[in-house]
DNA sequence: ACCCCACCGTGCGGTAGCGCACATAGCGGA
DNA sequence: TCCGCTATGTGCGCTACCGCACGGTGGGGT
């Protein structure tokens, strides 16, 4: 790599030791990924694993007749392309990158090496990983159970989360597309939120004015999947912890 | 475990090696699972990793009104208790049995152990997780763009898969709280698979008539979720045959 | 043999979201 | 400055599904 990572660094990278960043760092590669770049498609073998630092990427299902739907958000909490370590070597989920920015990415190879050592990677990922499960579980729920308003609420509070960011450029199309719900659903469920002061938006940029009013309209999903995702990093930290006090 | 497992056996104890089997059968415990029995409770830990053999069990979240869903369904092909594995120790998911039957349980700390020497079972249970994950995902774009009648038809596919069996014991009503529908949806959508003479069902029980009439009927999700299973199930098998083959 | 309860059938009004069609309006480029 | 494309607003009929209510029926327990 060559330069120190910046400060919008990747959470799982962050949780390693000095001696696991010694030998993963020099092979990690600080790569623009922009808006639109498909960095999964489905049935392809990946060959690098992805970091994002500051960017978020849907992952997300096509059907056979084009609708789709996303399964789950990943930004700088995360990885894409767990079926690397997981050992599939491909996925049947495309991996789509919203706001452009910057990951690290790692070799396949150099990836397996590390992870086949069992230590601190290998634990983030899969943790990270049971992460992932609980988002796509909760969303088949929501896809379900709750109305387009509340998802929308929803996506908005996992990109704003992601981001880091009040605004989030995005048309209403896109979400639609990532809801699996028409356009125009979207447009009402955001017209009602903006008459209701808690976003405003205008062709393809939406600003959120309200968090809390966003997290009082969402439904119980968002905190459920914030809540496992907290816990689980919280076990991360427990275990650096541990590890640096010499247990 | 007291005696040598019988036919209907998991396919993961099944694809390990003679030396594999050595190690972890003695551990094992064949233990009977009754209708209802929930295996896994919602921030629970688990103390046993289960093996279904010929058991099948729902993975379902529920909504803090009661609602609830199915994201997945487990039979002899898979564990219930990934969480041990993943090192989340816990899930945000219930467990609960359906048909009752049989389960090889294995202890958490006999679990880890062997899971730690990163061999054999080691590729099996992560490479099965993928398979869950896919199922998961799938599940989501299947609430999110599917009918009542076809996600019967699924969920009834996967049944019988996982069942061996032309018969289920289920109700309407169990069926309907698995796919988070009412219960008159499902007693509607069965009404007319009876009619076209595919299944054929009275008080609880439910038989499968003609299997192709089912799989016409259905969404391409089973499909999908039952390709790519295969298609990982390949690769365990390529993966043993390697291994006696002395790559 | 009976009874009762769990299971299934059916109807009705209400609503969320769909598919389609078309009107309006920013915003970037020539 | 104007043009054209893309994004958003809105209306309409339709369907699937919901919540509720109640009637029928089969099968197991006593």
């Amino acid at each position: 790599m060559a330069s120190e990572p910046r400060p919008p660094h990747n959470h799982i990278l962050r949780s390693l030791s000095a001696e696991a960043r010694g030998r993963i760092y020099p092979h990690l590669r600080l790569t623009p990924v922009s808006h639109g770049t498909v960095l999964c498609e489905p049935g392809h073998r990946m060959r690098h694993l992805y970091f994002p630092t500051d960017t978020m990427v849907s992952l997300l299902h096509v059907l056979e007749n084009g609708a789709s739907a996303e399964v789950a958000v990943v930004g700088n909490e995360g990885v894409v392309g767990v079926s690397l370590f997981m050992g599939g070597e491909s996925t049947t989920t495309r991996a789509i990158v919203h706001n452009g920015g910057h990951a690290f990415r790692l070799s396949a190879a150099r990836l397996k090496r590390e992870f086949d050592r069992h230590g601190e990677l290998h634990g983030l990922l899969l943790r990270y990983t049971q992460s992932l499960i609980t988002q796509m579980a909760q969303t088949a729920v929501c896809n379900r159970h709750h109305c387009v308003d509340q998802q929308l609420c929803r996506w908005l509070l996992l990109s704003l989360d992601r981001l880091g960011a009040t605004e989030l450029v995005m048309t209403h199309e896109l979400i639609a597309n990532m809801l699996g719900v028409r356009r125009e659903g979207v447009t009402d469920a955001a017209g009602r939120l903006q008459k209701r002061g808690i976003i405003r938006y205008r062709r393809g940029r939406i600003t959120v004015l309200s968090r809390p009013g966003l997290e009082a309209s969402c439904c119980e999903c968002y905190r459920a999947v914030k809540k496992e995702a907290d816990r689980l990093r919280g076990m991360d930290r427990a275990r650096a912890q541990h590890a640096r006090t010499g247990g």
